[in-house]
DNA sequence: CACTTGACCTGTCCGC
DNA sequence: TGCGGACAGGTCAAGT
């Protein structure tokens, strides 16, 4: 579930619940999704100090004092949520606010980090989410962040930077080159979507026969729902829920996702739901026509 | 090489 | 109510 603007109000959150925190316990048992030893835990993680929260692209990166970090892939279904002691005795049995959390741990509960006078749960229903203890220098190293394309929303990525990006896949429809994080970093099903619509893009249209001054709309347009999208706390449709267990609000905003059936916003047509590039597609017909010599 | 498809998991929802 | 099948927001490996 969570794309950029998801992982960043993670980030948010954790940055200001983390830092100074030390790690006295950890709990895990998966060896698929959390691979260190337990020996590495004890000697690397264990009466290390939190220093900083970052993100890149999908991925956490929580930075240890011992120049060790945590780096986290959330996939589809992970959570990461904080809670204190104190509301884990208070709300412990019962559900907090809106949230969708409610006892913690829970059986989706991977790993717990136990910071003495507060607890960090990384749950993940799906298991395809995933934690790593690596040296912090090594991070750049690591395939995923060699082959990540630049942050969509960083100062100095222009509209030029995206699209002689988005013009290295020609003749890839372009919603499959807007989810490939080697060309641009954070993209996922959501906000290809929503951005395609704000564009007046179909998603099945190649690279090469969009033209300039729509793909330099794409650009302002995907910018502007990934910056909403944060200042909403991010999409939560089934799982996501934020570092204090709370659900972002985005998808009230969002003109085509899930919103198939619908009365298009814009136009008053209805909105359809297919199929491309093996995700869920929403697209308005009128807005968004199909390209020629697509069915 | 460029590009597309299936696999990884679990849970939920929908139609019969 | 039960059951099979499709589907879910991501990424990689394997396929064409």
């Amino acid at each position: 579930m969570p794309e950029l603007p998801e992982v960043e109000t993670v980030r948010i959150g954790l940055g200001s619940l983390l830092p100074g925190k030390i790690v006295r316990a950890v709990t895990f048992d998966w060896p698929k999704g959390f691979p260190n030893s337990k020996h590495d835990v004890s000697v690397f993680l264990i009466g290390a100090a939190v220093k900083d929260v970052r993100r890149r692209a999908k991925v956490l990166i929580i930075d240890l004092d011992n120049d060790y970090s945590l780096i986290i892939h959330l996939k589809m279904t992970g959570q990461l949520v904080f809670r204190s002691n104190d509301d884990l005795k208070r709300f412990g049995a019962g559900h907090p606010n809106d949230s969708l959390i409610g006892t913690l741990p829970d059986k989706s509960t991977r790993v717990t980090l136990d910071f003495g006078d507060s607890k960090l749960f990384f749950n993940d229903q799906r298991k395809f989410g995933w934690m790593r203890l690596v040296p912090t220098i090594e991070i750049p190293e690591i395939d995923f962040f060699k082959k990540v394309g630049p942050e969509p929303l960083a100062h100095d990525f222009t509209d030029q930077d995206f699209i002689k990006r988005l013009q290295r896949r020609p003749k890839s429809n372009i919603k499959a080159v807007l989810l490939d994080q080697t060309v641009i970093a954070g993209i996922g099903n959501i906000y290809a979507d929503e951005s395609l619509f704000a564009a007046k893009i179909h998603p099945l249209t190649l690279v090469k026969d969009v033209p300039m001054a729509k793909l330099k709309k794409l650009f302002q347009e995907l910018q502007a729902v990934l910056r909403l999208s944060i200042e909403k706390g991010g999409s939560s449709d089934r799982n996501y829920v934020d570092a204090k267990g709370q659900k972002g609000s985005y998808l009230t905003f969002a003109k085509v996702f899930r919103r198939d059936g619908q009365p298009c916003l814009v136009c008053g047509t209805i909105i359809e739901k297919s199929r491309v590039v093996g995700r869920g597609t929403h697209t308005c017909p009128t807005c968004q026509p199909k390209p020629k010599g697509t069915k």
